[in-house]
DNA sequence: TTTCACCAGTGACCTCAATCACATCTGAAT
DNA sequence: ATTCAGATGTGATTGAGGTCACTGGTGAAA
């Protein structure tokens, strides 16, 4: 199905297109929904698309030779990835899953570059993108260099609730929390470890599962410390 | 001391640019001759520089939350580097460091995207290198999620001899080589680590030492497959 | 020439996370 | 209701790599 001009223009990138550049965008796009796991882009594809999330969440994934899963980031609701494809025409170098059942509007790359070189303010918000995406894998691989895993672990979930709007409060449910073990490909560890982490976490109420994908974070102040690293686990 | 329009026409990036451009460019330019270990960009500065690499070659470099340094990438010769700071305005993220004695030319970032709003292929090509950056560093990721040490660290020897143009031939003298301290904070490993890679490397004679930074790789081919994993070291 | 800082090399020790091999739980599908 | 896949939970084992505490080499500065 084929994305309206109504629908474009919810997301913050296109907001201020006008019509007929909208339509064009429209022309080439299709409306798909992913089941959880699914593959929304894959890595050495030659297809050069750009995949804005409706809803949902995804993750951008990659493999080591020896066909180990690599996390490499997560993208919200409202965000977008396989900008790559927008300034090379080489293949998508990661493989985007999704996290949940999402619904993604996929547009051609090559259009959309098109549109962008005649919108000024489009081209420089890709850049921005561009740039921000830098900024948080070099975050992450910072992450991958603390020694202490606890550490680790409350950081990246940190940064899903903060993704999530968590506002200075002490508490907060977070839904469509990554599993375990897409913890783990974020942060080299093992499926295990990370449990054994949550398993501490919830012991000292830090944390409690409320069904699948939906996590309390009942003290936001205690889970920044210990990622913050001022406090041990 | 200013950079002259002929400095700058050295560099891919500027090459095509008019004279007016790239006299404006000098304007606010630097030429820097900076020491070993030196800074050439530092982390939460908010001077917004761009900083292009004459001779030498940079290393983008991180702190974790515990004070640990975190190796980022390189920064080749002809290459540059800070660009984050032509599309945001926020600080520059990461430190650059220089490995050897290095001459940089720094140009302001305003001036750079002033430049670039008035030149689409400038845009363009700025929009690549951010790309290329991106791929980099997932690259450099998926490296760190090998099991096996020793194939991260030939898997990193590769690269950089790569990026010295290394020809498909058997063996190749690499100059500027890394430290061993240098090469474990890009790979997540312990200094002591990556000497013992190196020792058996140069049991084996699949390298030998010729000197302070600098390296004779003799067998390009044995090292290439302990890197992809079909040979053990 | 001496000093000094930095880099490389090496052995002993020991921690702590990976791995394996399970059990359990849950929701969705049949 | 039963099955099944996927997610989580847990103990035992173990070995790879971090850490520590050195030595030795080398080049630049004093």
């Amino acid at each position: 199905m084929r994305a309206t001009t109504e629908l474009l223009k919810t997301f913050k990138l296109f907001k201020n297109l006008e019509d007929s550049e909208l339509e064009r965008l429209c022309v080439t796009s299709s409306v798909v929904r992913v089941a959880r796991r699914g593959v929304v882009l894959s890595a050495g594809s030659d297809e050069n698309k750009v995949a804005l999330l409706f809803e949902g969440r995804l993750q951008g994934v990659d493999f080591t030779i020896d066909g180990r899963e690599v996390g490499l980031y997560f993208v919200e609701q409202g965000d977008y990835c396989g900008e790559l494809n927008i300034f090379e025409s080489k293949s998508q170098p990661e493989h985007i899953i999704a996290l949940n059942s999402v619904v993604v509007v996929l547009i051609n790359a090559d259009v959309v570059r098109e549109v962008a070189s005649r919108n000024p303010e489009i081209m420089l918000e890709l850049g921005q993108k561009l740039a921000s995406r830098i900024r948080q894998m070099t975050n992450q691989r910072s992450l991958l260099s603390l020694t202490n895993v606890s550490q680790r672990v409350c950081n990246q979930l940190w940064m899903i609730a903060e993704a999530e709007g968590a506002k200075p409060l002490k508490s907060k449910e977070v839904t469509g929390v990554p599993t375990h073990m897409e913890f783990a490909i974020m942060l080299n560890l093992s499926r295990e470890t990370v449990t054994r982490v949550f398993q501490q976490l919830q012991k000292k109420q830090i944390v409690s599962r409320k069904g699948p994908n939906k996590l309390m974070i009942n003290d936001l102040i205690i889970l920044r410390e210990i990622a913050k690293g001022s406090k041990q686990l």
